[in-house]
DNA sequence: CATATTAATGCAATATTATAACATAACGTT
DNA sequence: AACGTTATGTTATAATATTGCATTAATATG
């Protein structure tokens, strides 16, 4: 029950700067236990994306990415960053499971259980942009059970739900 | 129960003719029904859909639409189908519920309850590229009490299994 | 029937998202 | 240092999708 309750959306209170720092400091762990590398620029990528605390797009993450470097070159003539480099990047934040994808909006967000394999689920806010992910159990044995019932043995689960979250609904009234 | 096993992958047998006329009549019908217009174009991007009977991305559509064009024509000079032609009629078939979109694979696929409100939920070959639509009700129930739970109101929701078809797996053991 | 109105399609340009192919640099081992 | 491996840089291009405006077709109205 609790589990199905965890869901947050970004409206919602929490110590954002904490969650980040607490989200990279997983990820550090989950990749030196691997014997995989979190170099500075996966690292940073995954920084971004977390601070988004929303999906964030490629090509969002690139733009940000360039203006940390503009900053730190601050002669404005730093290399500019290509799409490769971000796609790699998420590409293996994927691999770890430090980040999903929400495939309906292609686009990029911090994973809440670092690491782990489960399925990605999520309630995205069409009016704020806010996604929240959540684990319901019954959600998971209702598509194992679906997908023997057929023989289908899965690799990949993608739940997402959109709609409004309770911020939007509130606003909604009140407005 | 019966409903959990229906899904079905493009592998099996039935007869794909009368499957796709038999979405075609559907289509006429609840159009006609609702009073909006299926035009030829879009009843033609309706039955292409259907004839792959596997999720067919925009541009192939296009394509395909193109060589109908052409052999019309026959003088090679017929004026080239646009994106735009087949995205407005993509998206007049989604707003009737005719078709899906599967978001995984930027692609579109026949919908088995045609015009009907209903969660999408996929059986996704990684395999063949064949996908099977599943209707399970305690899937629906549990997004449902996990939505109720936190307050949030579902708008629409895509759930998309990726896998291994039972005809792939047979066809890995044999080989 | 004529014409006003709306809906649908045609068409050109461009935006957005993603990858391929190859070059260079960093790292880890011996 | 020399080597193999992994990661990143760089250029170009592929794949997917939309905007804006012109034109045509269907529907409605006098």
């Amino acid at each position: 029950m609790a589990l199905e309750s965890d869901a947050y959306f970004a409206g919602s209170d929490h110590d954002h700067g904490s969650c980040v720092s607490g989200a990279l400091d997983s990820a550090a762990s989950v990749c030196q236990q691997r014997g995989v590398r979190l170099t500075p620029l996966r690292r940073r990528v995954l920084e971004l994306v977390w601070q988004s605390h929303r999906p964030i797009g490629a090509y969002a993450v690139l733009e940000a990415l360039q203006a940390g470097r503009r900053a730190v070159a601050a002669d404005g003539k730093a290399s500019a960053v290509a799409p490769p480099t971000v796609y790699r990047a998420l590409e293996f934040l994927l691999g770890q499971r430090l980040i999903h994808r929400i495939e309906s909006l292609n686009a990029y967000i911090g994973c809440i259980h670092p690491g782990a394999r489960h399925a990605a689920q999520f309630f995205i806010c069409n009016g704020c942009g806010s996604a929240a992910e959540l684990e319901s159990r019954a959600l998971l044995t209702a598509i194992d059970s679906a997908a023997a019932d057929v023989g289908f043995v899965i690799e990949r689960v993608a739940v997402e739900v959109a709609g409004q979250c309770p911020d939007c609904l509130r606003a909604a009234d009140a407005g």
